[in-house]
DNA sequence: CTTGCGCCGTCGAGCGGTTTACCGGACACT
DNA sequence: AGTGTCCGGTAAACCGCTCGACGGCGCAAG
């Protein structure tokens, strides 16, 4: 069957192919009458212009690449669920489409993410995948490429990026605990980020220069996955590494209950003996009991803002981007006064 | 900066211009000796080939385009987690993008599932988000393109799917309640799909036709969203509606869990008081207690065998499909024999 | 010494749009 | 009437790659 194309429309309406060509991409240069002959033409044969032709003579395939992370379950994971839809959202109200992508072992070594922008496939990229192994990503340092670390940064390469503040959730949440009387506390850190670095050190600076007196802190890696299987696990190193800790702080909500789950199991009342505290303030955090104190991250926020960024950066608007987005503090009851505290 | 292209490497290289492209293209046409002189260009170049011109030349986009349902937290549905794994696996295996779409209001309105395919942006469709009203798929009916269902039909439209054979599920569900002795039936039914009508008409009947003895049947609708939520709500209902019911069968595992939960809040046993049983099979309902029985509907397969389907209807090796995969029975604590049974 | 044929590579006509420079006519102003 | 401007439409040069038709060359067969 016949494909239908412009030029079709083009004789059928009586105007040229041009004509037929600037009514579909809304030019002003066309009267409204002619526009409108031209437009039942289309209606009639329900035409849709090619995009791989558009895409070859405009340069720009008005489409996103979105990498997110090889975990397992990936597309059930709540954290990413929110940045996609936010995404989704954005890209989509600007006439963008979304490319899906994982980045595997195979997708990093066949280097698909320099070939989705090489072949223009796609006209940016959001990278949601990055860990602090990610090095082949300093092709994107200075090339031509539109590329942007979504909520994650990489200090030390010159990337875009559009993340939460991770150093100021740390602030609150030190705050918060030091504030509460607590001086040995547990640290369920994730290391396999930069930005999970950053939050665990700057937490750690914060209670050591505490001005009320300086506070402990043990930390313990929490997992590759951030999962509540590895909080729970994290739980146990902790309490043996530190057993006397008023308070235990995860780098995020999955591993605060799953070290909140640990507590449970082995009877330790929270917060009365244990104050525990996560990031990220996911659905769940609100549900458990006793409600889940954290830090909210709004990754729906992050997914829209990282989306308008790139789409500034494909568009030319901008050069480049470095936003950090506030976080604040939600007080539920998983914390409390530490024990023999004042 | 100027963009490398075939023609360019064609230069360099001192062959022509198609050559380059029947190498890029692994034709046998070219011998070994002309293949690895013009590959030295292109890794020394890290040359890709523009993917818009072509697919413009080759009419293919090696895109495939995924359109998943309009739900609160689509991306962190563990349902379509699964079929999206599995689609991706197949897509990325044989070369193809997948290209992300959800099913918004909008997305209906503008016919943009026409667009995709008719502007050959993708070259084929999985749909994952149908529901009973969505008439508008009988584009898809006779049309050139290449349309597939996933884990969903339509009866009386001509669509090509691959699904989970519900009906059978139904009747597997339903001869092991009834083998339990339980002839008084709660139904937690989902009644937006075709699959989920099926599933409900297959297991009354079955019910009903029950040689050692008819079984009755109550069924309520679970809610649009079947999550637990609606699980709960339906329990409820459900046992105003039928108070003597020795059993509730829900169409899924999570309004199954909702359930349950409101058979703990209220103080019934399970299973002694009431069964409960689900479908799917999904990762929690190991994890409940006690143990959730349930039908296994393998998504990640579903997912891997629809993926292969359309491109097998994208390469013109089939011309239809319509496929029911197996399911299975997976006795877990949830399920006892009936309370006054024999 | 022709002729035929297989092997390798090349020519060139598209594929279906975008976009810029150009152009004819209407209108206003002198 | 002559001329400058603006308005609305068009011609045509690409955009970068695919692929079927074509052809040169070397070698075996006639």
């Amino acid at each position: 069957m016949k494909r239908r194309t412009i030029k079709d429309i083009a004789k059928e309406s009586g105007f040229s192919l041009s004509t037929v060509s600037l009514v579909l991409n809304n030019h002003p240069r066309i009267s409204q009458a002619t526009r409108d002959r031209v437009m039942a033409v289309v209606k009639k044969y329900n035409f849709f212009p090619n995009s791989a032709a558009r895409g070859l003579a405009s340069k720009s395939s008005k489409t996103l690449s979105v990498v997110v992370p090889n975990l397992t379950r990936v597309f059930s994971d709540i954290y990413l669920g929110e940045l996609i839809s936010g995404i989704y959202e954005r890209a989509t109200s600007q006439g963008y489409k979304i490319l899906l992508d994982i980045a595997t072992a195979q997708f990093v070594k066949s280097q698909e993410y320099l070939k989705l922008l090489a072949s223009r496939r796609a006209d940016g990229m959001l990278f949601i995948a990055s860990d602090i192994h990610a090095d082949y990503l300093s092709v994107f340092e200075n090339g031509p490429y539109k590329f942007l670390l979504v909520n994650h940064l990489f200090p030390g390469k010159k990337l875009n990026y559009v993340s939460v503040d991770y150093a100021a959730s740390a602030r609150l949440a030190a705050e918060h605990l030091l504030g509460l009387g607590h001086r040995r506390i547990g640290l369920i850190a994730g290391t396999n980020t930069h930005t999970g670095l950053q939050f665990r050190d700057e937490f750690v600076r914060v209670a050591k220069g505490w001005p009320a007196g300086s506070a402990q802190v043990a930390w313990v890696d929490g997992g590759e996955e951030w999962s509540q299987r590895g909080g729970y696990a994290a739980a146990a190193k902790l309490m043996a590494q530190m057993p006397d800790l008023t308070a235990i702080m995860a780098a995020n909500d999955r591993m605060a209950i799953g070290a909140m789950r640990w507590l449970a199991d082995n009877r330790r009342e929270v917060p009365e003996e244990v104050s525990v505290m996560g990031v990220d303030d996911i659905q769940l955090a609100a549900y458990v009991n006793p409600g889940l104190s954290t830090v909210r991250h709004d990754l729906y926020q992050v997914g829209i803002e990282s989306c308008n960024r790139m789409l500034q950066l494909v568009k030319g608007e901008i050069a480049e981007c470095s936003d950090l987005l506030p976080t604040s503090l939600v007080v539920r009851g998983s914390t409390g006064r530490a024990r023999g505290g004042k």
